[in-house]
DNA sequence: CGATGTTGCCAC
DNA sequence: AAACGTGGCAACATCG
């Protein structure tokens, strides 16, 4: 466990149960070459407040570490999980360990104490034995352990991720930007997006439109005499006129351009590097969320800037529809299970009998997760029900418990924050009674998906620390080239909810395949020991972003 | 002029 | 297929 204190470090060795066994004192200065040595003797379960704190500058060293505990992370986990309420630690008052991470830009340098004001926090070791022992008295003591251990690999592998980068060609980009909207202008629109423009104006009769403010866009449409009632393109696309093929085509160009234009790739890709900040845990189900770059938005269009180094190959596999997969294995429900034998489970429903295509097959199982009502969705729910009771089930029951205000959780523990059920009082009107509940129910929807999205999350994150594990051993031999500990190896180089992204050494990329299976059937069995579920993955080699699936 | 709210669209 | 879950982000509009 690692403490710092000023321009010193105290180390202080526990045993399982966090008791001192040992403590040293080491200079901050001294202190990348003294874990340097115990990293490669031993392996230790490092323990620290804050992955984002103490990871990047140490990657930037070249010390990849194999384990460590996030203590700011897990203690998030365990304050809300209900599996722990009666803990010291759920009582306890909040204070700096419940504040925001401390944030670090990927690569912030080499300089590891200088950060001017760290936050006032109280002892580590006093706050890792208020969660050793939270988890040790739960009665999901072995679920919770499991879901501490995935998060904290979680983020050292975001943190692993930062520093490697996603290899990023900008000459790519800057081809994929000028076939679709011009070269690129010094001022003002690029070539086609103004000739749009043009186009627009005549076909409107609006010499001075600007088609970037959707409201004086709303106006010329209405005033042109179209029946638009909002500039959404789902919504423009009903309309029948001229303009809109052209009109569509303008707000697709306009958003490549604002959102991943050349001022993108000038702001975020430095020496062929994407480096997104992922921001662990940042989504209350669980799943990750980004912090600058739109990582997790990145678009279809402009994946093909993706580009392996020259050797090298991207392995890109995705776990095919795994929201699903994982609502059978957390119901039992064995003829969902079934379904999900055929590699496209959607189909399997459709051989089920079921439904009658595999549209209605994906728009039901996506309505079942989301509480969709309408549409597709709502007409074949009633034959999803019969057809797989227990999964459907399983949802509804999520759904009924958000909406009496209780909270759910995922499979191994991660707790809802507390909603507001729908109260029945007497003295409200009858308006302000349909309001709450619509309130309930709308709660009870994100308490439904709750359930399955933090649970798929879950599996992802075992997923990749198995995933992370592997591909490092499979590494082994390869000489590294201090101080970059990923420069030979084959490296995780992006996540996407369901979805990784390998970064590889050309003769390697077969067996990091390989391994991607292997750790998605670890994954599976971590979770779900005794579950008939298959894990399907779409696994791909390719020399571009693009090319995958 | 910056802060805040709204709109619309990208990802899963 | 309609507008049902989780997010981030850029641009425009408005406010103080």
């Amino acid at each position: 466990m690692l403490d710092r204190r000023g321009d010193r470090v105290v180390a202080v060795t526990v045993d399982d149960d966090a008791v001192e066994l040992h403590r040293i004192d080491v200079a901050a200065a001294d202190l990348i070459e003294w874990m340097r040595g115990h990293e490669s003797r031993e392996h230790p379960r490092w323990v620290w407040s804050d992955t984002t704190e103490w990871y990047p500058a140490l990657l930037g060293r070249g010390i990849r570490v194999e384990r460590a505990v996030d203590l700011r992370l897990c203690r998030r986990i365990l304050r809300s999980a209900e599996a722990a309420a009666g803990s010291r630690l759920a009582a306890a008052r909040r204070d700096a360990w419940d504040r925001a991470p401390i944030a670090s830009a990927p690569d912030s340098g080499t300089t590891l104490f200088d950060l001017s004001a760290p936050a006032e926090r109280s002892d580590p070791l006093d706050e890792l034995r208020l969660q050793t022992e939270a988890v040790a008295q739960s009665a999901q003591r072995g679920v919770l352990a499991l879901l501490l251990a995935a998060e904290s690999v979680g983020a050292l592998t975001a943190a692993e991720m930062s520093h490697a980068g996603l290899p990023w060609s900008a000459s790519r980009h800057d081809e994929i930007l000028t076939d679709l909207l011009g070269a690129r202008p010094v001022a003002g629109r690029p070539r086609r997006m103004e000739e749009l423009v043009v186009r627009l104006r005549e076909l409107l009769e609006a010499p001075d439109l600007d088609p970037d403010s959707p409201e004086r866009l709303l106006r010329a449409l209405q005033n042109a005499g179209l029946p638009a009632r909002s500039t959404r393109s789902w919504e423009l696309k009903e309309i029948e006129h001229p303009v809109i093929a052209p009109l569509l085509e303008y707000k697709k160009m306009a958003r490549v351009l604002t959102a991943n234009g050349w001022n993108w790739v000038d702001t975020w890709v430095h020496e062929g590097r994407f480096r997104p900040v992922y921001v662990v845990g940042g989504v209350v189900t669980g799943r990750w969320a980004s912090d600058g770059g739109g990582a997790l938005q990145l678009p279809h269009q402009v994946r093909g800037a993706v580009v392996a180094d020259p050797g090298w190959k991207l392995v890109v596999a995705d776990a095919a529809q795994l929201e699903p997969r994982v609502l059978a294995a957390m119901s039992g429900d064995a003829a969902m299970a079934r379904a999900g034998r055929a590699h496209d489970l959607y189909e399997g429903i459709v051989a089920s009998g079921a439904v009658a295509d595999r549209s209605e097959a994906k728009y039901g199982m996506l309505g079942a997760i989301y509480g969709g009502t309408t549409g597709v969705s709502g007409r074949v729910l009633p034959r999803m029900r019969r057809a797989f009771p227990a999964a459907m089930a399983l949802v509804e029951d999520a759904a009924r418990a958000g909406e009496r205000g209780e909270r759910v959780r995922t499979w191994l523990g991660r707790t809802s924050p507390a909603g507001r059920g729908e109260g029945y009082d007497e003295t409200l009107t009858d308006e302000a009674r349909a309001r709450a509940r619509t309130d309930a129910r709308s709660w009870g929807r994100f308490t439904r998906n709750f359930v399955v999205q933090g649970t798929a999350a879950e599996w992802a994150m075992c997923w990749m620390g198995a995933l992370r594990r592997r591909l490092w051993q499979l590494g082994e031999g390869a000489p590294s080239i201090a101080p970059e500990p990923f420069a030979r190896r084959p490296h995780l180089a992006f996540f996407l909810h369901d979805e990784v992204v390998v970064h590889a050494p050309a003769e390697l990329a077969d067996r990091v395949a390989e391994e991607i299976r292997s750790a998605a059937a670890d994954a599976g069995r971590m979770l779900f020991p005794a579950a008939p579920v298959e894990w399907a993955l779409t696994v791909a080699i390719v020399d571009s972003y693009d090319r995958a699936k």
